[in-house]
DNA sequence: ATTGTTTGCGAAACCGTTTGCGGTGGATAA
DNA sequence: TTATCCACCGCAAACGGTTTCGCAAACAAT
């Protein structure tokens, strides 16, 4: 099978290859009846130009990509989701791959988005990144690099992520409102930057008089665990920082035979799918993956547009409301 | 900032560029002494091909597209997740497209990889799509396309999908094991072949004295009214064709204070990941995602290779017990 | 008739690689 | 000594576009 070509429809038209370029793309240079002569027949062909030779020349090419810890999770697919969407739209083709975590294989990642020669890079960082020469040299290419969700703790790069501090004080709030007497409240990992934060403004926005149990869950299945140990102690509510516990803790109270909200209530930080998969559906403070994506490419199309400062952005949260809580 | 090319470590280095060329790929016909030179200074130089120069010269890009209906999905994104791990290992670039079930947005996506020049795809046709001549077209190209999970009804194409016979039969099957007398069986969409197909099975081989009632929903919130409505009866077994159906019909049983296994047994067909997020764990009937994407992938090594023959494969699935179904 | 100004188009360089082919110099065979 | 061969390397032509520059014809103005 043999691709069409400019010269191919030079030829059959008996003009040049660049008057066909130009008439292509409107070129005031070309009169209306060449255009028309050089359209119709290109159209009849089905002609495509060839990407790489465009990208080739024009040395620039409308690539980007994304590096997500997994692209199966309810929050990054939503980020991915969004971010696509915003791609198509303004002619952006998107590389995604998945670190699995793993800082090894996000490096081989970079190193092959640097073969690609994409233009711009989001990526939420693996939990154990703690060496950023390989994004340094993305920007000393001139590619910028937009972090999101999980950012590296240094300065001058562009961050976007979700209010940490807020959705957690909102949280708090909401069981302050609610007179709750004795709070169970289950946080990810002690190391994540995100796990002190919201500790931090939970602990500090919640009724000082309100009985607080703290506990620390790096799995679905520890936070099951923890959950159906500390039940026995009777708590009217139970806090859970992220999807991941809400599904442990959840399980614990089923098993333990509890109706929510009538024996306990329940209040979470969500991306906003898991809460709904239960009766009476979860309230929780909504952390959206797509907003975040929308906000990211947005900044990314700053940088496109020459900005050069830094920004360090975040995505307020709101409170959803489900009959989790009374 | 200037790249760095073929041309500047010749230069550099005095030699021609062809020799440069040559050397970086052990061509037999250069000296190891100039290898060795040539591949330290690229590697001091961090030295990357040009991709969009080598595609053009080659003519070949190594990029394969991916339809899907929706990246958020808990079955597209495992799938999507074992296509990127291999295309990764074997050197190939992926583009994910989703086409929100809109034939327009597919046909969109499709003229977008014509244009990127992919030499392979993937596609999960959208529930309206009737007209295959754009995907004729790509074969027409000589450019392989592999359909998954919802697939046309044509001869051939190749075509890889999960067993929906078998596991609508190993489901009832799992039924009659237990001796239940009363199943609410609820499948969806009446249009989908896939509802035909696993609705077929599933009451052929279900016990014939066993009392069944078939339901349809398109959606989680019709599973529940539906699941609602119906519950009332007093069945002993509830049966889901998929993952938006248990959803829905776990809501329910829980507004209706039932508790599983106690009082109601649930079996489903799933990809894995909602079943796991209830207690107890749901018994379902494993169609997997990512072994779905595995095996597409090697298709497309197959058809990479060069083989024209055209397969419709199945994976088969198995029975995975939570302790919903006693 | 001469000089400018448009209008419409073509020639050719270039982007960074790959690759067929041809050429050189030294070693070996005749 | 001369012919042959091989190990090594460079020239130059692609790949398919974009873009600068220039040039001829047509037209207007002087």
């Amino acid at each position: 099978m043999l691709t069409i070509t400019l010269k191919k429809i030079s030829e059959t038209l008996g003009i040049s290859i660049s008057t066909v370029s130009r008439a292509l793309k409107d070129h005031p240079d070309i009169s209306e009846k060449t255009k028309t002569r050089v359209k119709e027949l290109a159209n009849t062909l089905d002609y495509e130009p060839n990407v790489n030779a465009v990208n080739l020349r024009t040395s620039k090419n409308n690539l980007f990509g994304i590096i997500v810890p997994s692209i199966s999770n309810f929050f990054y697919d939503s980020f991915i989701s969004a971010v696509e969407e915003d791609c198509r739209k303004s002619n952006y083709a998107l590389m995604i791959l998945q670190s699995g975590d793993d800082v090894h294989i996000e490096n081989d990642n970079i190193k092959l988005f640097r073969q690609s020669r994409i233009c711009g890079l989001f990526v939420c960082i693996s939990k154990g990144t703690k060496e950023f020469e390989p994004y340094l040299k993305l920007k000393a290419l001139d590619i910028p690099v937009i972090f999101f969700d999980k950012v590296p703790d240094i300065d001058h790069c562009n961050k976007v992520c979700v209010a940490d501090v807020s959705s957690a004080t909102i949280a708090a709030n909401a069981i302050n409102k609610k007179n709750k007497q004795h709070v169970l409240a289950i946080f990810g990992d002690t190391e994540l930057s995100i796990t002190k934060k919201r500790l931090a403004a939970f602990t500090s926005t919640l009724n000082k008089d309100t009985k607080l149990n703290i506990q620390h869950a790096g799995s679905t299945a520890e936070a099951e665990t923890i959950a159906n140990d500390h039940l026995a102690s009777k708590p009217d509510t139970v806090f859970c920082m992220s999807d991941e516990i809400l599904v442990g803790a959840l399980k614990a109270i089923q098993k333990a035979n509890l109706i929510i909200p009538k024996n306990i209530s329940v209040i979470s930080i969500s991306n906003g799918f898991i809460p709904t998969l239960y009766y009476p559906q979860i309230s929780y403070v909504e952390t959206s993956g797509y907003k975040l994506g929308k906000l990211a490419f947005s900044s990314m199309m700053a940088c496109m547009a020459g900005s050069t400062f830094t920004q360090d952005l975040t995505i307020e949260s709101i409170l959803v409301e489900g009959g989790s809580l009374i």
